[in-house]
DNA sequence: TGTACATCAGTGAACGCGCGTTCACTGATGTAC
DNA sequence: TGTACATCAGTGAACGCGCGTTCACTGATGTAC
């Protein structure tokens, strides 16, 4: 009680709904480190500071803090690609090199990590998925969903200025973007190389460049 | 007891060593689908038909569980694998071809799955390995260096005959395969789509014939 | 060949700890009249 | 302006269940002599 007087004077008082997102960002560092199982309560509500009420008057029970966590991951996602991809828009009018900015611009965001990619929840949540009910399990369906269709958009427009020289269904580059994605956050956190995921983020440009422009006959 | 007797009597013997297998197999299972803190030891017991002073027969604690099945599964993984590069280089004598023949053959594993792909444990044990010791995590990056060397060393037997037609580094080329498949992995779990998997190993196969030959003019 | 002992592959019962959850309560702030 | 009530953001104590682990024991098979 005298602890938390004293934070209340001392400190900047918590704003309104910030004891709710301080739990969020505990849980989704804890889900990414150890899974979601093993991320007790306990240990969040020590970290944020509060009593396990507190949590409780946050949070019906734990599945519902999957699934909130599960939500603000894809929106905060879809704000960082909206941002992107406007921002590409800018700079070219042209779909292809348009999308090779905002590739360019997504690799940038990992080229210069100081620690491995923390991890995307995604993948995280995918390989723990019987822990969940359907609703969480469809919300990440969805969010790759969204990925999906969001890219396969914009790759249809490219085809339509530059014929792609290889066959392939446009759906699956889509998809390719999202699994190098997770397949490189996993490389670089398992083995540690902060650049891995950069690396993988690079080779995507390259295959798309390759898919609509060509490879150089020689380098 | 009368269950054990009928089973002795009826289902053929278990073989030695057979009972540590099962119970690897339905920790695998489990660790796939919900993670290795939420698969209790309780339920594995259930599934193998045991007692719990069984289980601690053949492992001394949890960890060591983790060890175990990590442990085979790069085993089983480096098997796999042997064979599909001994079968392409009886193929093709030509380094670029006997690597695309081998990719072909890996993506062909996946082409029919019923189900979607069960997941890859190298993924799983990343997201969860602050639940492990050091050696489990240093068994699991070990793992993915040996796939890195092992592909490295074919693409620079290729380079050496087929000038690379983009800029670079045969190392993240042979990590986009590792990233592909766990990415291809996740997409095809998360989705419920079993063919995403094969899609993204055709890709990089397709991805790694532009490197070396180029990409056809025209489609 | 028979007997003694060792090893293998488990059984059965008990243990304590930590987990998620519940419930009655509280102090500070906001709103109605 | 003062008072009554409602809402917000929690506290504190207790609960039972399931978890991983331990320990003394056992029945079947293998090995030495």
């Amino acid at each position: 009680m005298a602890i938390s007087t004293l934070r209340n004077s001392t400190l900047p008082s918590t704003a309104p709904g910030d004891t709710r997102q301080r739990i969020l960002d505990v849980t989704q560092a804890g889900v990414l480190e150890k899974g979601f199982a093993a991320t007790s309560i306990e240990e969040i509500i020590v970290a944020v500071g509060i009593t396990k009420s507190g949590f409780f008057y946050h949070f019906a029970d734990k599945g519902e803090l999957a699934h909130a966590l599960l939500e603000r991951y894809l929106s905060q996602e879809q704000v960082l690609f909206d941002g992107i991809f406007a921002r590409a828009d800018e700079l070219s009018e042209d779909p292809l090199h348009a999308f090779l900015i905002a590739m360019k611009l997504f690799g940038e965001l990992f080229e210069n990590l100081p620690q491995a990619h923390p991890g995307c929840l995604t993948a995280a949540f995918c390989y723990q998925d019987r822990q969940f009910d359907r609703r969480v399990r469809e919300l990440n369906a969805a969010g790759l969903t969204a990925w999906r269709n969001r890219f396969t958009v914009r790759l249809e427009a490219i085809a339509e200025l530059y014929p792609p020289r290889m066959n392939v269904k446009l759906t699956d580059v889509a998809d390719m973007l999202s699994a190098l994605a997770d397949g490189g956050i996993i490389l670089s956190k398992a083995l540690d190389e902060p650049r891995a995921l950069a690396a993988q983020i690079n080779l995507y440009r390259e295959f798309v460049r390759a898919l609509f422009l060509g490879a150089p006959t020689q380098a």
